[in-house]
DNA sequence: CGATTAGTTCGGTGTTTTACGAACCAATCA
DNA sequence: TGATTGGTTCGTAAAACACCGAACTAATCG
């Protein structure tokens, strides 16, 4: 039991250092998500039950939540007769739309360059580049295919299960 | 003409804020990065050169050189008889590792999260999310797959093209 | 109504980051 | 050998960031 204590840290920590990195965010915002994916994901966790868990002040809290609220990071919910908000991170498809929307910057990019290539490549050095060029290009959207296919896919069963970590 | 040069600066300015939330690095390394791509993919650009470019110290071109060479986002080479270095931004294939390497983290935490609930779990609805982290993991391992067919695939071409931008 | 709950906003503080200039080093040139 | 070229290293200033406490608001309770 006490091992299963310290994994649980264990795991916030790293999903503290991933979120926090990969969304971009204050080590507080990542590790709320932290515990939102690992002890919020039945019925949430109240503003209160995350300033107890984090050791945070309210202010802190309040601003991190209202960062990965705007961010869609995390939503909330209310019962009725409860005055309290109850916070959970956002369903795991939307991690797959988070990578989606990076290759879709990649794609982006590339296109932007070879657009610019394309007008300003003359030696023969540059004719053979912009071939390689074109070659990424169509190897990205491929990438990007797959990723829309994959995230429809997971969509339905997340629907169908009900659930969102 | 100044059309170019308009969209060549606008270019710069997009890869660097690109690279910069991407690799995590100042925005002095990612638009280092920028030129390099626009700009050094013939032949490589001096350290002067970057200086000259950037506006920048060469104090703070060095830190950052060197910070991209750690991270071998960059390389150089030299030429007999010359002191310079030329330094080039990494090949276009790096790229697409650097996105594999992302998937890779994610697949990693999912599998911790797995290895955890599969612990903990105990009523319907956890069962139930048990599925759908399972679900998860098999969607992205599927990305994985994609992505390393496609890097060795596009691979083949870069260095048949003999190329690196 | 006053007290409590649930949270927000504001101003400030300690820390980290980013870029800089000055001094320095190591190799080559004249 | 002394000057120049091609950088590196170090200490620092300016700005940005992350978190905090105190004061505040808005809704509900007794």
């Amino acid at each position: 039991m006490d091992n299963i204590q310290k994994e649980r840290e264990e795991i916030i920590e790293i999903f503290g250092i991933h979120f926090e990195s990969l969304y971009q965010v204050p080590p507080l915002a990542a590790r709320i998500i932290g515990v939102l994916i690992i002890d919020g994901c039945k019925s949430g966790l109240t503003f209160e039950a995350l300033v107890e868990k984090l050791g945070a002040s309210k202010s802190s809290i309040s601003t991190n939540l209202k960062l990965l609220l705007n961010m869609e990071k995390i939503y909330y919910f209310t019962l009725i007769g409860d005055r309290k908000k109850y916070f959970k991170s956002a369903p795991l498809s939307d991690r797959l739309n988070n990578y989606l929307k990076m290759i879709e910057a990649e794609s982006y990019i590339i296109n932007r360059m070879h657009d610019y290539r394309n007008k300003t490549a003359s030696c023969a050095e540059e004719k053979c580049n912009l071939e390689n060029i074109i070659s990424y290009k169509n190897h990205i959207q491929e990438i990007e295919k797959t990723f829309h296919k994959t995230i429809a896919e997971f969509k339905k069963i997340e629907i169908n299960n009900n659930s969102n970590q």
